[in-house]
DNA sequence: TACTATTTTAAATATGCATTTAAGATACCT
DNA sequence: AGGTATCTTAAATGCATATTTAAAATAGTA
C-alpha cells in the first residue's frame, strides 16, 4: 500500500474536519456526514482512511493532544529555578489556552472536557494516557505549596478546587456573561489567568494554615 | 381522560425510572427501553404516557427541579440574620448535596451539569426558569462578599470560580481519586463544603483587597 | 503512453431507535 | 354483572446513520 499524495491529503483534511466537530458537537452527535461535509469528502471517505467512526476519533484525541502538550508543554518552566506560585500559574495558562483557544489548540480542549464530563467508551486507554502527565504535574506542584503538614484529603481538595475553575472555563465553549463578552479573547485570557491563580493561592494558603 | 389508578402508578414508575437512567446516561444517550426496562414497563409506555422521549425528559428536568427546591430551599437561611459567609456555605452545602446525594436530588445535580456542558434542544425554556434564582442568589451573596470596590469582572470571576468547583463534584458522577473513596458519603460531602467554603472565601478576599 | 494500485462515488446494506398502530386485557363506574 | 374508557402488548413502520460494496476515475510509475 503506497499511498498517494492526493489520499495523504485527504487525510489531513479529514482529521482538521473531524477535529472541529467532533469540538462543537462531541462523538454521539456527530455524524460522519457531519465530518464529511466540513472536509469536502464524500461519505464513504472515513470508513476508507479510518476504518471507523470511533478509530477517527481515537486518532483525533491522539493528534489534538500531542499537538497540545508540543505548544504548551506543562514542564515548560520546570527547567528553571521557578517559584511553585510561578509553576502554579504556568500550569494554570497552559490549561486555560486550551480551553480558550480558537483552532486547534481549543478544540483539544473541548474535547478533554467532554470526555471529562461524559466518556466515550472506544477510547479509554488513550485517555488515560494523556491525562496521566497533567495530573501528576498538578499533583506536584501541589504538594510543594501545601508542605508535609496537610493531610492527603486536603491536598486532593485543593487539586480538584483549582482543576475544576480550569475545566470549568472550558465547559463554557468560550461562552461568558454578557459583561464579558465584549473583550478580547486574548485579555480575557490573561485575566483569567491572573485570577484564578490569586484564587486558588489564596484557598492554597488557607488551606495550608487551617491544617497546621 | 379519567385515569385509572394503575395509569397514574404507571407513570410515576416511568418518572422516577427516566431520572435515574437520565441522570446516569444523558438525553441522548438513554433510550426508551432503558427506560421502560428500568420501570419494568414496556416500549410503548413511554409514548402512551408523555408523547414523546423529549417530553419525558421536560418532565423530569421539572420535577427533579421542583423537588429539590423544595429541599434545599436556596432560601433557606436568608430569613435570619446571617453573615455573608454563612450564606456562602449554606449555598455551597445546597449546591453539593444535588451533587452527590444518591437518588432523585443527585439524580437533578447530575442532569443539571450534563445540561450545562452539553445542552438538550428541547428544554431550553424549561432551563432558564430553574437556573436563574440560582444564579441570581450566587450574584447577591458575592455583592455582599465582595463589596462596592471591584470591579464587575471580578465579581462574575468569583462566581464562576466558586460555581465551578461545585459543579466540577457533579461532573465526576460520584468518582474520586481512591483516597477518597473509603470515606462516607455523608461525611466527603461534609468535608467538601467545608473545603470549597473556605477555599473560596479566601479567594474572595484575595480578590477584594487586590481590587480595592 | 499504458499499466496498476489507489482513491472516489453512488448506491446498497444493515442496525438501532423512536414512534405508531391495532388488537387484546383490565380497571372503574353504574 | 356489563359496558366502556383506559391501559398493555407485540408487532409494524419509518427514519437516521454507520458501514460495505463494486464499479468508475485518477495518480503515480515504468
Amino acid at each position: 500500500m503506497v499511498r498517494r499524495k492526493d489520499g495523504i491529503e485527504r487525510k489531513t483534511q479529514l482529521l482538521d474536519a473531524a477535529t472541529k466537530v467532533f469540538a462543537e458537537k462531541g462523538f454521539r452527535d456527530t455524524t460522519i456526514s457531519d465530518i464529511c461535509k466540513e472536509a469536502k469528502s464524500n461519505l464513504a471517505s472515513v470508513n476508507y482512511y479510518f476504518g471507523s467512526k470511533e478509530n477517527l476519533y481515537a486518532e483525533v484525541w491522539k493528534t489534538a493532544h500531542r499537538k497540545t502538550m508540543d505548544m504548551y508543554s506543562l514542564d515548560y518552566d520546570s527547567s528553571g529555578n521557578h517559584s511553585p506560585e510561578e509553576k502554579l500559574k504556568a500550569f494554570i495558562r497552559s490549561l486555560l489556552h486550551k480551553m480558550l483557544d480558537s483552532g486547534e489548540l481549543g478544540s483539544a480542549g473541548k474535547i478533554l472536557v467532554m470526555e471529562l464530563t461524559n466518556p466515550t467508551e472506544a477510547i479509554e486507554l488513550v485517555k488515560r494516557d494523556s491525562l496521566e502527565p497533567i495530573r501528576k504535574r498538578m499533583r506536584d506542584i501541589m504538594w510543594e505549596l501545601l508542605g508535609p503538614n496537610v493531610s492527603e484529603q486536603q491536598r486532593i481538595f485543593c487539586v480538584l478546587s483549582t482543576l475544576n475553575q480550569c475545566f470549568g472555563i472550558g465547559l463554557r465553549k468560550g461562552k461568558f456573561p454578557p459583561p464579558l463578552r465584549k473583550i478580547k479573547k486574548q485579555e480575557l485570557l490573561e485575566a483569567l489567568v491572573d485570577h484564578i491563580t490569586l484564587f486558588s493561592l489564596a484557598g492554597i494558603k488557607a488551606v495550608k494554615n487551617n491544617g497546621a
